[in-house]
RNA sequence: GCCGUGGUGGCGGAAUUGGUAUACGCGUGAGUCUCAAAAACUCAUGGCUCUCAAGGCCUUGUGGGUUCGAGUCCCACCCACGGCACCA
């Protein structure tokens, strides 16, 4: 008695046993059976007639943290696509790598003096071991790291072919600098112009660094996105990043002196004489050359061309228009007439005597002039002479021999004819003090300001110009001399801000007016020039018109520097129109063009910009110019933990590459991590002695490495050829395997990560390297994980879920499972500790279902009918949904119906077949692969074709199977559902039989009874809707 | 401020794209098993100071509109999240 209770207690155990679900044996043994099978090391080229699946993970760094929930869920994902493809036949590429150089390493060496190499590797590990241990289906064959010579020696590489296009350039730049901590910063490490260490003001530095010209590829950057399918959001942020923006560049003139500037001789001798000569010269070969000269003085010059006009002798009047012009325009006298590139001049030295001598000579339009001055003394009394030759005379100033008599005499003649001789002076003062009234309006240089809303131009009342562009344009030199001081000191303080500090609110906005004057180019009207760090060099063109009746930040700049308002935009609502009348507010909204010339009465947003454009572009003032937000990509990293860029100086610092044979231009070990502010590099002895060595004395390496994006740039191709050692990538592999079908990737790295790579690719393509245009065909982004909290998780909340405990209280099948059905993959959504339990069950009940069926089938008593088809077609529904649901990563719907299938099955006297038992065990091997694999291992014999469920075919499912028998056809009475119909499948085109179903049915009748029926719509299979007259009984 | 995304029960989320809103899971309640608890299982579960009940009415951020019919389309607004931001 008491064997047999053994007996049966010992079987009740070994029946729970057999059918229970302990995740963390059957775990391992597969793990262990996947890794010795090498199930699925895939080989690099794509088998002839073989759809290829390129599935790529974003590279991701080892932190020392280990794998993270968000990172589970991404690499879940895709290993459930790269199972349920190659299930279907198709060749799957899926590698992993490691995104390997990096800062924290770094930073983690300076704190501990562990070398950043002993870190990675041992994240690295870890890493490989957290991955291995949930499953993810990777091709450890080509597995690589950034911080491997095998690898970096091709990114060296690439950064030399952009060497030698040209695309790769040295220039100087303002790089985030920590005076306390002593070091560059990384923009991510400077929080609020803070150091994120030490706390310390962080200030700009200005340094000579590497650049990547990506600005080359910035418009195919934009027109590349219409080939991808991508989110729409993201292009959008690309889009916004590249920021492509068209505008109007205005031209202002602009001028040394204020318009009421008093008309002296002296006031002429301030001007450095160059520039004089300059402004002359522009301006008088504009005009002999026809070109349209923009001065609000041509006026003034006809009147005293007239003044000359007088004095010129009858028969020169008759001559041609060419010496007209030459008389005609009183700045001829001595400065104008030089044509370009044959100035000769030379500046006397006798300081007794203070002699200057200039003399050049030109030819305008045929006519040959030789001009000769001469300042004694310092007096301001100058001595002209001014000759032009005929036709065929060939004066030249260099000649040091006299001319021949014959020559001479011929000049003699010509000069006596000419009013331009000294005695024909009209007067020498009237000539100067034009001239100088002339400087004081005659464009120094034409400031161009960009401008998206040119139609308040009339408004402009003055401009603002970003310091480094003032100083860039070299317009100090022009200051008077009381203001250069402080210019200087504006200057300075503003190149020392960070980016922050300069942006303040309006009312704390700084500028400098500079004295200047620019002309507002349609009013004609004088307005000042001011600089001020609120407008950025880098923005359009670095100059901004102000508007302050119609912007509020140049109303604000207007009221704190007292600057004249004008209102052009005049609006609808009365109160307001008083208000920016009185100068109380600016208004930005739409309105009618008012003190804006023949444009008034348009709409300022309508009919008068267009017009406004046209006619400032038709007449010069303005040229259409599009901006770009995007700049050139800074390489230089002032860190050790990153690529060397392969770049030796020659004794006077010109920049050499270093040679191929030199490649792998390693990564010197003998360096110190203190942070001296100094790149590590420069610490090691090495590097100098194998500089020295390899190209001579004297010789010095670039110390700086190079920006980790550059590793991520490329590493998608060099996944195909990891064990090339002759080339970045073998092309026949990357023409076969690439571009990548789909790209999981965190929407944190949507901008630079991708622009970079883009750029890689469309470069190494015009290299003739790679035959497509952008490596990513499809990308999605996974969302972020919250804690169960619903933030953000982190360390010092407290809310940090880790893979690993969840594997080891349910196992990684349960932790894939779990994260799939959170929600949309894409969707940010909070973990939840208690839903997890519920996929565990799923699983575990998947798993006694599937052992429960097998033993129902193997028993000799179910040769029997089954005795219910429902449970089948719910099986072949569910299969077909999973089916579709996986290519569009609807996971959590897929998930959702195979729990479905599971409380249908669970229900009593129900069972499938060995065949659709077979089906369930393989349905679930994408998502559950550890598990499937259990069950497919207990399969009989003659039900397993492969070694493992994952090489198995993908089961076939039939629609015909899948079909209900009936349908429930919801009943409306004015669109509101009354009740339900029971239509047989067979049924539901026939409108007629439905009808009259439904007005059998009292619940739908008792709606209808006593009204008419204005009509019957019916969608076959959903709904049957009458609708009413709904003015009766109402 | 600009650009983008979203807003559905107590919670995570479904909804074949204009056709029965709330699938699936969690949570909660009741029950089964147990000395008890846990686990497991079964049933119920949007709201209503309408109703004994059958049923009715309301409900997808708010307010309008189009339609026989709107979570889905259109207009206006509110809120949350993400990105950019002195952008001229």
């Amino acid at each position: 008695m008491a064997y047999l209770a053994d007996d049966i207690v010992h079987m009740i155990h070994y029946l729970a046993m057999k059918h229970s679900y302990d995740p963390a044996t059957l775990e391992k043994r597969w793990q262990k059976f996947w890794e010795e099978q090498q199930l699925f090391q895939d080989t690099a080229i794509v088998p002839e007639g073989k759809k290829k699946e390129y599935l790529l993970f974003a590279f991701a760094y080892p932190s020392g943290s280990g794998l993270h929930v968000g990172h589970v869920e991404s690499k879940a994902a895709l290993d459930i696509l790269a199972r349920y493809y190659r299930m279907q036949g198709k060749h799957v590429f899926f590698p992993v790598g490691w995104d390997a150089f990096g800062l924290p390493a770094e930073n983690y060496a300076i704190k501990t003096g562990v070398h950043p190499a002993q870190t990675t590797d041992d994240a690295i590990t870890t890493f490989q071991k957290q991955i291995k241990r949930i499953g993810i289906s990777y091709d450890w064959k080509n597995e690589l790291r950034t911080s491997d010579p095998t690898y970096y020696r091709w990114t060296q590489w690439i950064f030399l072919e952009l060497f030698k296009a040209g695309l790769a350039y040295k220039k100087s730049a303002p790089v985030n600098w920590c005076p306390s901590c002593n070091t560059v910063l990384a923009n991510e490490q400077v929080v609020n112009g803070e150091c994120e260490r030490c706390g310390a003001s962080v200030i700009q530095k200005e340094m000579n660094q590497w650049f990547f010209k990506i600005t080359q590829y910035q418009d195919e950057l934009i027109s590349g996105l219409d080939q991808v399918d991508w989110p729409a959001p993201t292009k959008q942020q690309q889009l916004n990043w590249i920021g492509k923006s068209e505008g109007l560049s205005i031209s202002f003139p602009l001028m040394t002196a204020p318009t009421n500037h008093s008309c002296s001789t002296n006031s002429l001798y301030d001007h450095p004489y160059q520039h004089t000569l300059q402004i002359a010269r522009d301006f008088y070969l504009s005009y002999l050359q026809g070109k349209q000269v923009f001065s609000p003085l041509l006026d003034d010059v006809v009147l005293l061309t007239r003044s000359f006009w007088n004095h010129l002798l009858e028969k020169d009047r008759k001559q041609s228009q060419v010496l007209f012009r030459l008389y005609a325009l009183p700045k001829v006298y001595n400065l104008l007439s030089v044509a370009e590139g044959t100035l000769q001049y030379s500046k006397g030295n006798d300081t007794k005597k203070h002699v200057e001598f200039w003399s050049w000579q030109a030819e305008i339009e045929g006519v040959r002039v030789g001009v000769t001055v001469r300042s004694v003394n310092n007096t301001h009394k100058h001595l002209y002479s001014i000759t032009w030759l005929s036709e065929t005379e060939n004066f030249s100033n260099k000649q040091k021999t006299a001319p021949s008599p014959a020559d001479q005499s011929l000049l003699r003649q010509d000069c006596k004819n000419s009013v331009l001789q000294r005695d024909n002076f009209v007067n020498h003062t009237t000539i100067m003090e034009y001239l100088s009234m002339l400087l004081s309006k005659t464009p120094i240089i034409t400031l161009k300001a960009w401008t998206k809303f040119w139609e308040t131009v009339y408004g402009v009342t003055f401009l603002v110009i970003a310091p480094e562009t003032f100083e860039q344009l070299g317009l100090s030199e022009y200051l008077a001399q009381d203001l250069q001081q402080k210019v200087a000191d504006y200057i300075n303080t503003a190149k020392n801000k960070t980016e922050e500090e300069r942006a303040v609110d309006e009312k704390n906005k700084t500028g400098v007016d500079t004295g200047l004057k620019a002309q507002n180019p349609v009013t004609g009207e004088f307005i000042p020039l001011f600089i001020a760090d609120y407008v950025l060099e880098g923005v359009g063109t670095g100059v901004v018109m102000g508007v302050p009746a119609h912007d509020q930040r140049d109303f604000a700049f207007a009221k704190k520097y007292n600057l004249p308002i004008k209102q052009v935009v005049s609006y609808a609502d009365k109160a307001l129109n008083i208000q920016v009348k009185n100068g109380e507010r600016a208004a930005e909204q739409e309105g009618i063009l008012i003190n804006s010339g023949q444009f008034d009465g348009q709409e300022a947003w309508g009919e008068g910009k267009q017009n406004m454009a046209d006619w400032l572009v038709k007449e010069g003032r303005a040229e259409w110019n599009t901006t770009y937000k995007l700049r050139d990509w800074l390489i230089s990293r002032q860190r050790y933990w990153g690529t060397p860029i392969p770049i030796v100086y020659d004794p006077d610092g010109k920049p050499h590459p270093v040679k191929e044979e030199h490649l792998p231009w390693t990564l010197p070990t003998d360096v110190d991590f203190k942070p001296t502010g100094e790149s590590p590099l420069r610490s090691s002895r090495e590097l100098q002695a194998r500089v020295e060595r390899l190209y001579g004395t004297g010789w010095v390496p670039e110390y700086d490495t190079m920006d980790t994006f550059v590793d991520s740039s490329w590493y998608y191709l060099r996944y195909t050829s990891i064990d090339d050692n002759t080339h970045a990538f073998d092309a026949k592999k990357v023409q076969s395997l690439l571009p990548v079908d789909l790209y999981m990737i965190g929407p944190e790295h949507i901008v630079l990560h991708l622009l970079y790579s883009r750029f890689f690719t469309k470069f190494l393509r015009d290299q003739g390297l790679l035959d497509f245009d952008e490596p990513f065909v499809k990308m999605r982004h996974q969302g972020m994980i919250l804690g169960p909290d619903g933030k953000k998780m982190s360390k010092s909340k407290g809310n940090v879920i880790n893979p690993d405990d969840v594997v080891d209280k349910f196992g990684a099948d349960t932790l894939r499972m779990y994260e799939m059905f959170m929600g949309p993959i894409d969707a940010d959504k909070p973990w939840s500790t208690t839903s997890v339990a519920g996929v565990y069950r799923f699983l575990s009940r998947y798993n006694s279902l599937v052992r429960q069926a097998l033993d129902y089938n193997s028993s000799t008593s179910t040769k029997k009918t089954l005795p219910s088809s429902s449970l089948q077609k719910k099986l072949h529904q569910v299969g077909l949904k999973v089916s579709s649901d996986i290519p569009e990563m609807r996971f959590n719907t897929a998930i959702a119906a195979l729990m479905e299938l599971v409380n249908e099955w669970q229900t009593e006297g129900q069972e499938l077949s060995l065949g659709d038992t077979v089906r369930a065990a393989l349905l679930i091997a994408p998502f559950a692969p550890f598990l499937a694999e259990e069950l497919y291992s207990l399969l009989p014999a003659g039900q397993r074709k492969c070694k493992s469920v994952h090489l198995e075919d993908w089961p076939e499912f039939s629609p015909e199977l899948a079909k209900e028998d009936a349908v429930i056809i919801a009943a409306q009475v004015n669109g509101k559902v009354r009740s339900e119909l029971l239509v047989d499948s067979s049924a539901i085109d026939n409108q007629t039989l439905i009808e009259e179903k439904a007005l059998m049915d009292t619940k739908v009748t008792h709606w209808i009874d006593g009204k008419t029926v204005l009509k019957v719509i019916y969608v076959p299979g959903k709904i049957i809707n009458f609708v009413l007259n709904t003015n009766e009984g109402a």
